[in-house]
RNA sequence: GGAGGGAUGUGUGAGCGGUUGAAACAGUCGGUCUUGAAAACCGAUGUACGGGAAACCGUACCGGGGGUUCGAAUCCCUCUCCCUCCGCCA
């Protein structure tokens, strides 16, 4: 959430932003200005009675306490309660519609974010390693992996519908190794403590990281009791609320975390977008990397971030691509990001594989997130940053239509062996 | 599911319906002392919103919501969460 004063002090700068994002300023901010001085005048005029009730009743506790007779002065108060209760109400009324718009705001893209209304406009950052070359037509991993006989979407379909996966023998353990793997490296060489967290959060854990009330057609819903659960999208979501409503200590600062969990996404109208294999699927694991940082240094932290997740694919000897994401091709809650997308030859293309975003300060206001900067009596609210590192699911995709051999077998890259217990992935004989 | 107990500021933890925005201690920051540090002592230390150029003033907030009252951290109702005991359970 963008905050009040600023956008107020800000207007024009804010529709600017907001245009960059491919937003119609007039729609989003609709009676954004005559709102807020509807509400401030409702405020002023409350509290000029409450100030005066206050008054009032100073008095009436020194008139008692020197046992003199108060009925008159309460007598007076008396109709002030109805008054200032019709003023709270219009208060209320107000305050609620400004924060309506408010919090369907997106944030604002950082200065270095380059401006366009679509993917088109994305900027290529960086680029390792080299795509692998074939002397025969590489395969897709749906192909491959059904062939190998450790990936069943038939019988996932059976089981669960469409968008969902059963991985067999070699293929459910390269899931398992690849996720042991990351967090291995992100733990004991990128300094991340690991945590385990919920699967399924509560509505205002999915409203502080920005989920909600936007977006919830994305998100898997549970009926429980009178209010309902969610399934995470990402652990971003409980991560990042660990620290909802709480002052953290400043020398505690970057607080690094990273988390193994599934993901659930409804992916509601990406019908026909990536039917085939497991690019795009209701269930899929990731390992992801969430840092709570001084906002003097986030943007240090996310390029240190994204380099940490970058590792993963150099140490598996994937060939990827680093894209900076374009004011209008950016999440909600985002003020900057970076798509790392991995080479898929099965496809012949560059695929995103992780998502690094410094939120700055809009998920923490939201959440309510601070630390007390040293020196200074007041708390401020923390930056909190995130990105996969990286989306297992994905990886697995990699590993498979990279490191596939003419026989349909695949090989396990060196870093992977220790992990799996064998260097090749042949077909499996049960 | 049944029976009790609790939720207060950065933390621990007081708080007869009326100068309690809130004791005390710890923490943090500033100062005195010291060659330096520690200790000791002194002082300052919540958030949000509104008004104001500012100094500052006002209002709200003691888990959430509602009520009683001239006035609620304090009394009543309700919800949530935590703890103890019983039952069930991986």
């Amino acid at each position: 959430m963008l905050d009040l004063n600023f956008v107020r002090d800000n207007l024009a700068l804010v529709e600017e932003k907001l245009r960059q994002r491919g937003m119609n300023p007039a729609e989003v901010l609709k009676d954004f200005q005559s709102i807020d001085s509807e509400r401030r005048l409702a405020i002023t005029q409350t509290e000029t009675l409450q100030a005066r009730r206050n008054k009032a009743s100073e008095e009436i506790a020194r008139l008692k306490k020197n046992k003199e007779d108060a009925s008159a002065l309460i007598k007076e108060t008396q109709d002030l309660r109805g008054q200032i209760q019709e003023g709270e109400k219009k208060a209320a009324d107000a305050d609620a519609r400004l924060r309506e718009i408010l919090t369907a705001l997106p944030n604002l893209p950082h200065t270095s974010v380059p401006v366009g209304t679509s993917e088109q406009s994305n900027v290529e950052a960086r680029r390792w390693g080299t795509a692998p070359q074939f002397d025969f037509t590489p395969k897709p991993h749906w192909e491959l992996g059904e062939q190998l006989g450790i990936l069943d979407l038939e019988r996932a379909a059976k089981l669960s519908g469409a968008r969902f996966a059963v991985y067999w023998a070699l293929g459910a353990r390269l899931e398992r190794a690849l996720a042991n793997f990351m967090l291995d490296l992100h733990t004991r060489e990128h300094g991340y403590t690991e945590v385990l967290p919920p699967y399924m959060v509560n509505s205002e854990s999915m409203y502080g990281t920005g989920q909600l009330p936007k977006f919830a057609q994305d998100l898997f819903r549970v009926p429980h009791g009178e209010k309902d659960l969610w399934l995470i999208p990402t652990a971003e979501v409980p991560v990042t609320n660990l620290y909802r409503d709480e002052t953290l200590d400043a020398a505690k600062l970057p607080i690094c975390l990273t988390a193994y969990t599934p993901c659930f996404r409804s992916e509601a109208g990406s019908y026909g977008k990536d039917v085939r294999g497991i690019i795009r699927q209701h269930q899929f694991q990731k390992v992801e990397l969430v840092k709570f940082s001084r906002p003097e240094s986030s943007y240090d932290e996310l390029e240190k971030l994204t380099h940490n997740a970058e590792t993963v694919l150099q140490k598996l000897g994937l060939h990827y691509r680093v894209v900076t994401l374009c004011t209008g091709d950016m999440g909600f809650s985002a003020a900057k990001t970076y798509d790392i997308e991995v080479w898929l030859p099965g496809q012949n293309l560059f695929r995103e594989i992780s998502s690094c975003s410094n939120f700055e300060n809009f998920q923490a206001r939201r959440a309510n997130i601070r630390y007390r900067p040293e020196g200074k009596s007041k708390t401020e609210l923390v930056h909190t940053l995130n990105g996969s590192g990286l989306a297992v699911g994905r990886t697995w995709v990699a590993i498979v239509e990279n490191y596939q051999q003419a026989d349909g077998s695949v090989r396990v890259p060196d870093a992977l062996q220790p992990y799996m217990g064998t260097d090749c992935i042949k077909a499996r004989s049960m």
